[in-house]
DNA sequence: TGAATGATGCGCT
DNA sequence: GCGCATCATTCAT
């Protein structure tokens, strides 16, 4: 049942179709998360997609493993694995059930429960990275496999989309790096810092 | 303002 | 063992 305020989650075919259309389109709108402690909500202005087993970067180009093997099952589902020793990166799985894909969430801007986030203070950078939202969020790997059709964790529409949207290489990579498959809002401030200029001064 | 680096643990070869 | 879809800090310009 929707809330009398017009909340629109997104249905589990927002996320059946091909992932460079999902992350573009997830921009804008608002990841919405139940803690323990309440809903924390933010503003998706940056994303980047990984795309099958020929996408050398995408952590499936080397076929299904224990970690990955949520990424090849059916799509709408959180993807959340554990990177660098101490941080933590979400996923949404996209397209059909048996291809691997995926959009990771790089940044965000506070909206809800703002008190709620686990960081020292919140404001436009408390978001700007993947490990950073990840950690405000307290998102880990006991997240990894929720479905987003679900009420603990989901997305929906809040008609936020961005103005303008710019795309880049994506971020970290030593493989990968010729495909342009980062997006951002060309207007938010709290999208990361990596290499945001050299595009967007086109 | 930007480049280099250390922290830290797990998955995979 | 090595490398990693990161981040905060340090040091150099």
């Amino acid at each position: 049942m929707m809330p009398a305020t017009g909340l629109k989650k997104l249905p589990r075919d927002f996320y059946d179709r091909p992932t460079l259309i999902v992350a573009r389109e997830l921009l804008g709108m608002r990841l919405c998360f139940c803690s323990d402690g309440g809903m924390l909500s933010a503003r998706i202005v940056e994303t980047e997609a990984y795309i099958g087993e020929d996408d050398e970067a995408c952590h499936a180009a080397r076929g299904m493993t224990a970690r990955n093997k949520v990424m090849f099952g059916a799509p709408g589902f959180a993807y959340v694995y554990f990177i660098y020793g101490m941080y933590h990166c979400l996923n949404f799985v996209t397209e059909r059930e048996g291809y691997p894909a995926a959009v990771l969430i790089r940044a965000a801007e506070p909206c809800d429960g703002r008190a709620l986030m686990l960081a020292p203070k919140v404001d436009r950078r408390t978001l700007s990275g993947p490990g950073k939202l990840t950690r405000a969020f307290g998102l880990d790997r006991k997240h990894n496999g929720l479905s987003l059709i679900d009420d603990r964790l989901f997305v929906a529409d809040y008609d936020e989309s961005p103005k303008s949207i710019g795309c880049s290489p994506r971020v970290g990579l030593s493989k990968g790096t010729e495909q342009e498959w980062r997006f951002f809002d060309l207007e938010s401030d709290s999208v990361s810092q990596y290499r945001e200029a050299k595009r967007i001064t086109l």
